[in-house]
DNA sequence: TGAAGGGATTTGTGATCACTTAATTGCAGC
DNA sequence: GCTGCAATTAAGTGATCACAAATCCCTTCA
C-alpha cells in the first residue's frame, strides 16, 4: 500500500488483491508476541476469514479471479491449513464459488443471481434496519452522519474502494445495533455475494451519479419513524442496486 | 464397539446421532471401490458436511450437544480432516456455535434467536415459495400431496423423526422449484438453525395437536394463486412455530 | 463433606506430506 | 499454421503429527 498498485488489467492473475496492505510476506499470522493482555491472540483462520470477508465486501477481489489455498496461504504468510477453513466457510455462506473439480473462485454474477439479491436485500434489510431503531440514540446518530460525510468526500473524489467500505459501514452500523444473531448473518451474506461485483461495476461507471438515501435514513433513525426509515432503506437498495443492475449485460458474466 | 452402543441418557455423550441409520463402522468414506461410472465419487467432506446437514434438520442432534472432530470422524469412519472443514462450513451458516475456545456445539434455543427465526422465516419462504410457483406443475402437486400423506401419517403414529424429515421435503420441494440460488441457501441456514429445538420439542409435547397448513398450499399450487399460497405458507409457520415457541420456557436455555 | 489443586486426557490448531486429478503448456504431426 | 496429444505443472484432498490449551477427574487437605 505504500506504493500504489500498478493497474492491473489481467482478469484471472496478478498481486494480491487480499492483505491490508502490507507487505505480501508480513507475518500476518502473528500468535506468540507481545500482544495485548486483553486480546485473546485469534487463531490465523479468522485472520485470514476476516481478510477475506474484507477483501470480497469492498471487491477488492474481481469476480471469477481464481483463489488458490497455496497462493493465499503464502500471500498471507501461513500455511495452506487456516486458509482451507477460511474459504470453506465463506463457501459455506456463497461469498465464494467451489467448482466441481474443487477449484474456488469468486462467483460471477448473473442477471437472475442479482435479482435474488436485491429481492432477499429489499427483504431483510429493511426489517433488520426497523429492528435496530430502538436501539440506535444519539450518539449513532452522529456517528452516521460522520459516516455519510465521509461517504460524500469519497465520492467527490472518486474513490471507489473507500466508498465501498464506508458504504457497507453505515448500512451496518444500523443493522448490528438490532444485535439479531439470525438476520444479520443473513444480510452479510448476501454482501459478501454482491460485494465484487458491485465494486467492478463502481470501478467501470464510476460512482458520480449515485444517488443514497442515508440522509433521509439518518433523519427517520433521529425521528424515530420506523415507516420513515424502512422507506428510506427500501429506496436506497432500489437505487444503488439499479445503477448497479445496469452493468450485467456489459460486465456481468465476462 | 461392533455392537450397538448402550443407550445413555446424558445430554452431552452418547450414541452417534449422526449417520444414515447404518452401523458406526460403515465405509461412508468410499471414494475407491466399484462406485457408478456416472458417479463421480464426491470427497468425503460433501457427506461429511451432507451427514451432519441431515442430522442437524431431522434433529438428530440435541441443542448443546458438543460435536468433536475426532469423535465424528471415528463415528464416520474417517480422518478428522474433512470433519473439519465440513463443520467449519456448518459453522459460517451459523449451524454449529463455535466457542471462543474452539469447542463445537449445536447451538442452544433463545426467545429472542428463536422471534428472530421466526422473523427469518415469514420474510423469506413465502417470497421463495410465490418465486417458485410458475416452476411447479401438476407432477409436482402429486408429489407434494404424496408428501404430505406420509406426513399425515408420521403425525398418526407419532414418528417425530420422520415428520422432521418429510416436512423439511415438503416445504423444500416447493422452495426449490425456484432454482434460486442466492434465497434458497439463505432459507436452508434458518432451517439449520431450529431444526434440533424444533425436534426437541416436538420430541417433548408430540405432535399431535400439530396443524399445518400443506393442504391449502398444494390447492393454491394447483390453483396457481400466488396470494393464496403466500397465505397458506405465512399460516403454516406461524402455527409451526407457535407451537414450537411454547416450549422454549420449559426446555429452551437447559 | 466440601473445595481446591494437580495431573492426565481430550480437543482444536497449524503444518507437512503423499496422492489424485484437473489445467496448462509444449511439441509433434498433419 | 492449426490441431491434437502428451508431459508437466498446479491445486485440492485426506491423513498424520506436534503442540498448546482447555477440560475433566481424581486426589488431598481443610
Amino acid at each position: 500500500m505504500a506504493a500504489r498498485r500498478a493497474a492491473s488489467t489481467t482478469a484471472d492473475a496478478g498481486d494480491n488483491p487480499v492483505g491490508p496492505g502490507s507487505g505480501p510476506h508480513a507475518p500476518t499470522a502473528r500468535t506468540s508476541g507481545p500482544a495485548g493482555p486483553g486480546t485473546r491472540a485469534p487463531n490465523i483462520r479468522s485472520q485470514v476469514s476476516l481478510a477475506l470477508r474484507e477483501a470480497l465486501i469492498i471487491g477488492r477481489i474481481q469476480p471469477g479471479r481464481s483463489v488458490t489455498l497455496r497462493g493465499l496461504a503464502e500471500e498471507l504468510g501461513t500455511s495452506p491449513m487456516p486458509v482451507r477453513e477460511a474459504i470453506r466457510g465463506l463457501a459455506a455462506e456463497n461469498a465464494l464459488d467451489v467448482s466441481v473439480s474443487g477449484r474456488v473462485a469468486v462467483p460471477r454474477m448473473t442477471d437472475r443471481k442479482f435479482g435474488e439479491i436485491l429481492d432477499a436485500r429489499m427483504l431483510l434489510e429493511p426489517q433488520v434496519a426497523v429492528l435496530a431503531l430502538p436501539f440506535l440514540g444519539k450518539a449513532d446518530v452522529r456517528r452516521l452522519q460522520a459516516l455519510d460525510d465521509e461517504i460524500d468526500a469519497s465520492l467527490g473524489n472518486g474513490d471507489v474502494e473507500a466508498y465501498m467500505r464506508l458504504n457497507h459501514a453505515f448500512h451496518f452500523a444500523i443493522y448490528e445495533a438490532a444485535g439479531s444473531e439470525v438476520l444479520l448473518p443473513l444480510v452479510e451474506s448476501v454482501w459478501l455475494q454482491f460485494g465484487p461485483f458491485m465494486r467492478m461495476v463502481y470501478g467501470r461507471v464510476g460512482t458520480r451519479m449515485l444517488v443514497d438515501h442515508h440522509k433521509q435514513a439518518i433523519a427517520a433513525i433521529g425521528a424515530r419513524d420506523a415507516a420513515a426509515l424502512r422507506a428510506a432503506i427500501r429506496a436506497d437498495i432500489a437505487e444503488g442496486m439499479q445503477l448497479i443492475g445496469e452493468g450485467i449485460g456489459a460486465a456481468g458474466t465476462t
